[in-house]
DNA sequence: CTTGACCCTCCCTTTGCGGGAGGGATCAGG
DNA sequence: CCTGATCCCTCCCGCAAAGGGAGGGTCAAG
């Protein structure tokens, strides 16, 4: 008893597609094909493959792993990892959902929230780095010009990388509006020997939550503020000082309202 | 300041790739192409864009949605609806992993349980079906083909859907060895007049789960057993009354270990 | 003989890019 | 001025698992 792939597709409830796909990558071939007409002859007994096909392919298995299972692999280990990856791609799913809750839950209650969080993957660099502490704002207009000055006349050669990545680090426990204690750096291309408070090292690899922020510097803490609950929302946990990196400012922009900021912070998973 | 695609790539932490991709299905289109080399260049401020739109990929949204939030369309919309797409998805996936975990389960505690299920929808269909209690299987034998017969000579030009669909309901409501209450029915292209105790009816769709079996008649319980254990398993409940609908049997097949049937139990979710 | 149902192969489409070929542009060093 | 070494460009193919359709051959009934 032979069935022409129409019957056949309708007791296994799959298309007629379905099965010719099946037959060209090699997971069920017919039992017979017609050498002149070519139409593919399906017996009963394969509606059992079919069927074990169907099941495996509802349980989420690839077409390559359901081959390797229906011709004799190990097939707990196939449905282990199997498993281990829907475990992955789940806990990836609630994670967007929970950010798109996160946006949903702001348009509601601010209309001016333009923020918007990113998360990425910082990779190692080379920086050089300064701790200093500022009374103002101000006082970087002064004091970060002069350090460039210093370093340049101290290592003419020095390079930083591109694209740029000069950025402060807030050391403080907490805000302070005065006397903040920061780390200044910048990515260079080549390690140097110390000097001066200067200290040359590699900034360790980081995963961090990324906020834009445009304006002057006396709003960005609105961005930290927004990049702080996000975090929360979204189940991670602080790692580090938060840190800024310097995009447009001064030294390319006139009009305060054009500055580019981002505002990075470490983090992990809670 | 304009930076070149690879510049302005390492900055946003995008591949090259990707900012080509989101320029040609204009989504982010570079601020200045050079008419001679075709060279793409990237203002500063389209940081900005491109980090909102991370943000919303990493939320899950497709291109296109993206593309509608940014040229002005309602986001709200839009993202509830991803949102639901979502949990949609997330249903699915923990559905996948319940399947697994019930198949490595079944690995694990015995050797051959060699028994697959997979759930369909089985379409709205019309049928003749008949009562009766059967004193045990080989009744089967007698009983069926006297009522083909009887069909046959009342209504000479009844005939049968193709594909055939052959059925036994169990209307008991335990598993008994002998004196079965069951349904018979077939499948069939007209409705016809009630005659005899034979009544032509339109099945209603369902859910079910399949089970196939191979084998004699007798082993089937074992099948009833595994399908019930999967639905308890994967969060499912019993709708109605299990069925058995025949693929090959003693009309076709001389050896009782070639007969196979499919055990069909309507479900619902739990 | 014709009509309709059935089946075949071949090619294009989907998502969001990644990989690579083949070629021009730019820049530093010799 | 020549030569690499980068950088960048535009095609084109590939992925997973089919779905849609074109263009054409086969089969059974009226």
């Amino acid at each position: 008893m032979m069935f022409r792939i129409g019957e056949f597709s309708k007791m296994a409830m799959t298309t007629m597609k379905t099965l010719r796909f099946y037959d060209e990558v090699g997971l069920l071939k017919p039992e017979a094909v017609d050498g002149f007409t070519g139409y593919r002859m399906y017996a009963s007994a394969q509606l059992t493959q079919l069927h074990r096909i169907q099941a495996l392919r509802q349980a989420g298995l690839t077409i390559d792993e359901i081959r390797r299972i229906v011709s004799g692999d190990d097939a707990t280990a196939i449905l282990q990892q199997r498993a281990a990856e829907l475990t992955d791609e789940l806990a990836q799913m609630q994670d967007k959902l929970s950010r798109i809750e996160f946006i949903l839950k702001g348009k509601q209650e601010e209309r001016i929230m333009s923020y918007s969080a990113t998360v990425k993957h910082i990779p190692e660099q080379i920086v050089y780095s300064v701790d200093m502490v500022l009374p103002n704002f101000d006082a970087y207009f002064t004091e970060i010009p002069a350090l460039g000055e210093k370093l340049k006349s101290h290592y003419p050669d020095l390079k930083c990388s591109t694209p740029e990545y000069c950025f402060v680090i807030n050391r403080d426990r907490e805000w302070k509006e005065t006397d903040n204690h920061i780390e200044f750096g910048e990515a260079v291309t080549k390690i140097k020997p110390d000097f001066d408070g200067i200290r040359f090292h590699k900034m360790p690899a980081a995963d961090v939550v990324s906020v834009m922020h445009k304006g002057p510097y006396e709003d960005m803490d609105a961005a930290f503020a927004f990049a702080m609950q996000w975090i929360e929302a979204n189940g991670y946990q602080v790692a580090d000082d938060p840190r800024c990196s310097y995009i447009d400012g001064i030294w390319n922009k006139e009009d305060k309202a054009d500055w580019l900021t981002e505002v990075q912070i470490p983090l992990r998973r809670a």
